[in-house]
RNA sequence: GGGCCCAUAGCUCAGCCCGGUUAGAGCGCAUCCCUGAUAAGGAUGAGGUCCGUGGUUCAAGUCCACGUGGGCCCA
């Protein structure tokens, strides 16, 4: 493989002029399809040997729907950071993976359908219900791959992974069952909101789809407490209150908080106990507590529950006063029924409280079992009217009202959601959370906090993880239980399956597995498997071994290949695939999944609110590639916030700046250069012979330097993976290289070849140090800009090379060259434009605009090196700023004053609270004091001697000069203008003129033309006379002659007047 | 209710980790320059109670606490 710029070159091909006018988008469809017709992005995989592999493992999105600002911007970093690494010499394969299973696409298949819940779909038939939900998955996977080709990113969509793929599914049967042999799985009860319309659990998030206003019995109900202790006397009662009478037969305890503090409050004979800041509510305005307690001295107090079906349960702890953090007292009484079968705190408080009991007397469409006799068959709704009755037939019911508030209902059927105690799958994450923990301080995140923080905290909460499902389209728990005894079997292969019942399915979807099963080894009793299917982070975060069917395929080739080097999500994945890849990683290899990992912020709308389709608040991203292309898109993404996992207000204006400060001046600088390449007839061979950069001016030799600076620091941030650090060093890279570079070396390009052989070599370094310069730094911006830089490679370098590789991305990322950074190169330079900088500054504020020369410029510094510098570049300044004559000065007498102020940071330690009286007496320091302080001396003040190191002392302007002051020297100008001055300045006006009229009339840079001119004014006429020889020169003005014919203009300058007349010379157009 | 993040110019953001007295950039705006990159390019300028309150300190945009507003995730 030939190293960059090694290939052999066809020595007489040259250079074609460019319109500087670009169709940028058009140009990127042009590269699409030498893509597409050159295989480029297998090539560039193909071409970096297999033994070098970079891994890359690819979030699996949603197919649903089209992909949006927040899809297309993982896109981009997972284009980039891979292309870099190619561009690096490794082999980083990119499959892309889908994410097919789970509940959006059945939302969206019942939604298809016509049909909801399990009763539909079980009457549909879950084997047509599946295989409508496969279909719409392979429908939905076209417009991503349009917009992700489009967007730039190379990625593998013909060999992607898909969770459904029954290879996949069977390494998620493995990776399960080595959880069970781990002893990490566990079935417990999980409450859950539940739907009985459609007899089935629901997410949180269809939980909260539906909430209404409706209005529910509010009852208070009194518990006889059994053996009163401390200040709770037998045959008090605890008060308790709900919303949901149904759940009462249910309860199994009575929770307080433990610094609540409860008050016994006398009615009659008898005594309540309640929180005494919900007394009034109960009671009214006069209540007269005889006696309190804080919650924790009530804990283990036991009592008569509502109703007496389950009283065997006190023997399991039940029915005893037990403590929650969850207990509030902004409603009710503070002392809170709990039925642990329907409510989720209630669960957790039982479970905190040791109490291993739960009833749940309601069936799966959401009716009394035989369990409560009294409203058997009933549907809790309808019961709570007679439970009521019945707690107030035993004495219980203290009130009972009605109370309207929101109460979320199922979407669906719209019944009203209860919350249920549901069977469920748990991995043991607890039991792995201080390992989890250990491995995640090994990952590289950035930015970093989001590691250390954010999922460093969540990791260390972490809980138990529910990876079961009471859905259809997943992959299924591979569990068997026996229907005669405890038997229950985890199956983590086809082979395992095969063995066990003889059968080798080729899908391992619910309604294909759900039909086998075997004889029980232990009663003879069946074997059915267990109804649930898993939940998709369990398949997302099992995606490094699916996406390799491991370990029953390509066991080498994953081992040698994980961790990945690189993954990148959004900031919601903390939760999501960060978390379930680490748990899985952890519990089979007790390794991070991924060793770096890049995290991006949320895509918001202009207007600072979520984009959102209805309110179109954003543009649709096929309108910016359209008109402003996706090289734009993508470093305006890389650019912004986002890449710090901070939200983005995207702007397609941000978009247009790229365009105006990267794209347009790269693409300027090329049609610059390939304008002057054709008109000089500039070759290869031309450019080869060049010499080497070490024996180029000096102009050259600093471009290089600032290049190699700036590769060195791009290879940096990519090694870092700090990605949003690579455009702002590029940012630089251009001013200087279209703002200094190509401006001084204009006429080093212009300047007609053959002339002489000294101007030829400088010509000839210009073309080679700029195309150096071109060809380098598209290589460094390609992954970040892959189409521009594409194009410009084709044009600029493969064109003229036989053997050059076919895309600019199969070539080596460049690697910083020692040799060619001079640092005290680049430093000169610096002073060379901050002395421009201000001298453009003075003429400004002296209204001396730079067609007038002036005699002098001074530079006052008593920095050798800075007057090193200036005395170096002379000519430079003195051709930018239009003066004569360019010194320097270390006598700044009657031009600068000496101002002193105290460096607050070294001496505000040593000083302390006399750093104002301090500062106070320097600021008042006398010129000879601070002249001795400049020569190294020490003055005594506020008790210290204090010398150089703790005073500033600055030079500022004396007023009525012409000095201005900069970082580290200032800048005088002399400002007498002499009769020859300006007759010069005039002849500058006069070719200011006549440029503007080449232009307007349409001429090419290099057409001759006749100048005639006329002027009433001797001063004119004299500057005119004097100068036509430069002015002929200037223009390209084969003659200068006074007396006008032809298209001519009156121009003022100066107050008086002058005609101007062009004619284009015959013969002209040639080379120049 | 909890965790994390953010709040600086009209807009988008640096600066904050490690405190130092004149807070920066780009865009936009205004004024001007250049005219052989020209449907480009450049310079200069105006514009800031650094969200609020309190604290620590000789010194706070920067550190601490509390609050306000916004975001993400979880409950």
């Amino acid at each position: 493989m030939p190293s960059n710029g090694r290939e052999t070159p066809n020595p007489a091909s040259g250079f074609t002029r460019v319109d500087p006018a670009v169709d940028i988008p058009a140009m990127e469809r042009q590269i699409l399809e030498l893509w597409r017709a050159t295989k480029a992005f297998e090539e560039s995989i193909l071409r970096r040997p297999a033994d070098n592999e970079y891994i890359f493992y690819d979030g699996p999105p949603f197919p649903t729907g089209s992909p949006h600002y927040g899809n297309l911007l993982a896109g981009v970093i997972k284009d980039m950071v891979p292309r870099y690494w190619t561009m690096r010499g490794y082999r980083v394969e990119r499959r892309f993976g889908w994410d097919t299973h789970g509940l959006p696409i059945e939302m969206e298949v019942e939604k298809r359908l016509g049909i909801s819940g399990p009763k539909a779909i079980a009457d549909f038939g879950v084997d047509r219900f599946n295989q409508a939900a496969r279909s719409l998955v392979q429908a939905n996977t076209e417009t991503w791959e349009a917009l992700t080709e489009r967007i730039g990113r190379w990625v593998d969509f013909e060999d992607d992974y898909k969770t459904m793929d029954p290879e996949f599914m069977e390494t998620v049967w493995w990776v399960f069952k080595q959880l069970w042999d781990k002893g990490l799985v566990y079935k417990d009860f999980k409450v859950l909101p539940y739907s009985w319309g459609a007899s089935t659990p629901l997410s949180n998030f269809e939980a909260n789809k539906d909430y209404r206003d409706v209005e529910d019995p509010s009852v208070t109900v009194r518990l006889e407490v059994l053996d009163g202790a401390g200040p709770v006397e037998t045959g008090d009662y605890l008060l308790i209150w709900t919303t949901t009478p149904w759940t009462l037969p249910g309860n199994l305890a009575v929770a307080v908080g433990d610094e609540i503090t409860y008050v016994r409050i006398p009615d009659g004979d008898d005594h309540y106990w309640m929180a005494s800041s919900r007394v009034t509510s109960v009671f009214g305005d006069d209540p007269s507590p005889v006696a309190s307690a804080q919650g924790a001295a009530l804990v283990g107090i036991q009592y008569q529950p509502p109703f007496d079906h389950f009283s065997s349960q006190r023997d399991a702890g039940a029915f005893r006063i037990i403590s929650s953090p969850d207990v509030a007292t902004d409603e009710g009484t503070g002392l809170v029924h709990m039925a642990p079968a329907y409510g989720e705190a209630d669960f957790y408080a039982l479970k905190g409280a040791g109490i291993d009991a739960m009833v749940d007397p309601v069936d799966a469409e959401g009716a009394f079992t035989e369990e409560v006799p009294e409203v058997a068959g009933q549907n809790v709704k309808v019961a709570d009217a007679t439970l009521i009755d019945l707690l107030g037939e035993s004495g219980k019911l203290v009130r009972s009202g009605r109370i309207t508030h929101s109460y979320p209902f199922c979407e669906r059927t719209g019944t009203p959601l209860i919350y249920k105690a549901i069977p469920t799958w748990f991995v043991r994450v607890e039991d792995l959370r201080g390992r989890m923990v250990e491995i995640n301080d090994t990952i590289h995140w950035v930015p970093e906090y989001v590691g250390t923080r954010r999922f460093g905290n969540w990791l260390v909460n972490a809980r138990d993880w529910a990876v079961s499902r009471n859905r259809y389209w997943g992959s299924c728990i591979p569990v068997w239980e026996c229907s005669g005894c405890d038997e229950a079997v985890a199956v983590g292969s086809l082979d395992q399956l095969e063995e066990l019942s003889g059968q080798r399915p080729n899908d391992l979807h619910k309604h294909v597995v759900d039909e086998i099963g075997w004889p029980c080894a232990s009663c003879g009793g069946s074997m059915v498997r267990v109804p649930e299917v898993l939940d998709g982070w369990f398949e997302s975060g099992s995606m490094p071994y699916g996406m390799l069917h491991y370990p029953f395929e390509n066991a080498e080739r994953f081992e040698a290949a994980f961790p990945a080097k690189f993954i990148a999500e959004g900031l919601d994945q903390t939760r999501g695939w960060f978390y379930t890849l680490i748990v899985l990683s952890t519990a089979l290899f007790d390794k991070p999944a991924f060793e770096n990992c890049v995290v991006n912020g949320l895509i918001l709308a202009e207007d600072g609110r979520k984009m959102s389709k209805s309110l179109k608040n954003y543009p649709d991203p096929s309108e910016i590639f359209d008109h402003m292309g996706a090289d734009a898109l993508r470093a305006f993404l890389i650019n912004s916030p986002v890449l710090r996992a901070e939200p983005l207000r995207f702007s397609s204006e941000g978009v247009a700046e790229v365009v105006r400060t990267v794209l347009l001046p790269m693409w300027n600088t090329y049609s610059f250069f390939t304008t002057y390449a054709e008109a000089d007839g500039i070759t290869v061979a031309d450019l080869e012979s060049a010499p080497s950069p070490g024996d180029r001016p000096e102009l050259d030799r600093w471009i290089l330097s600032v290049l190699q600076s700036l590769i060195s620091e791009v290879n940096a941030q990519m090694e870092g993976y700090y990605l949003y650090n690579v455009v702002p060093p590029t940012l630089g890279f251009i001013d200087h290289l279209t703002n200094w570079y190509v401006r001084r070396s204009r006429r080093r390009f212009w300047r007609t070849r053959g002339e002489s052989g000294e101007d030829d070599a400088d010509k000839v370094a210009a073309f080679a140090t700029l195309y150096e310069v071109l060809t380098t730094f598209i290589e460094v911006l390609a992954p970040v800009l892959p189409f521009i830089t594409e194009h410009l490679y084709q044009d600029l370098v493969a064109r003229h090379r036989t053997d050059a590789v076919v895309s600019v991305h199969h070539r080596d990322f460049p690697e910083a060259d020692p040799g060619l950074i001079d640092t005290d190169l680049e430093l000169a330079m610096e002073v060379v434009r901050e002395v421009v900088r201000i001298g453009r500054n003075l003429r400004k504020k002296e209204a001396l605009r730079v067609r007038q020369p002036l005699p002098r410029l001074t530079v006052l510094t008593r920095d050798p090196t800075v007057a090193e510098a200036v005395t170096d570049h002379a000519g430079v300044i003195a051709d930018e700023l239009n003066v004569k004559d360019v010194v320097t000065s270390a006598d700044e007498a009657g031009l600068l004053r000496l101002s002193a102020r105290a460096d607050f940071r070294s001496l505000g330690r040593r000083l302390g609270p006399r750093m104002p009286e301090a500062a106070a007496a320097i600021a008042a320091l006398a010129p000879e004091d601070l002249e001795k302080v400049l020569s190294g001396g020490k003055l005594t003040i506020a008790g210290e001697q204090l010398g150089s190191g703790d005073i500033i002392v600055e030079r500022v302007p004396q007023e009525g000069t012409v000095v201005e002051t900069g970082s580290r020297l200032a800048v005088a100008l002399d400002t007498s203008i002499s009769e020859d001055l300006v007759l010069e300045g005039i002849a500058r006006e006069v070719i200011s003129r006549v440029q503007r009229m080449r232009r307007d009339a349409g001429l090419d840079v290099t057409d001759r033309i006749h100048l005639g001119w006329s002027s009433p004014d001797e001063t004119i006429r004299a500057a005119v006379a004097r100068h036509s020889e430069d002015i002929g020169a200037e223009v390209l003005a084969i003659s200068v002659d006074e007396g006008v014919d032809g298209a001519e203009e009156t121009y003022a300058i100066g107050g008086a007047a002058v005609t101007l007349g062009i004619s284009r010379a015959e013969g002209s157009g040639q080379i120049s």
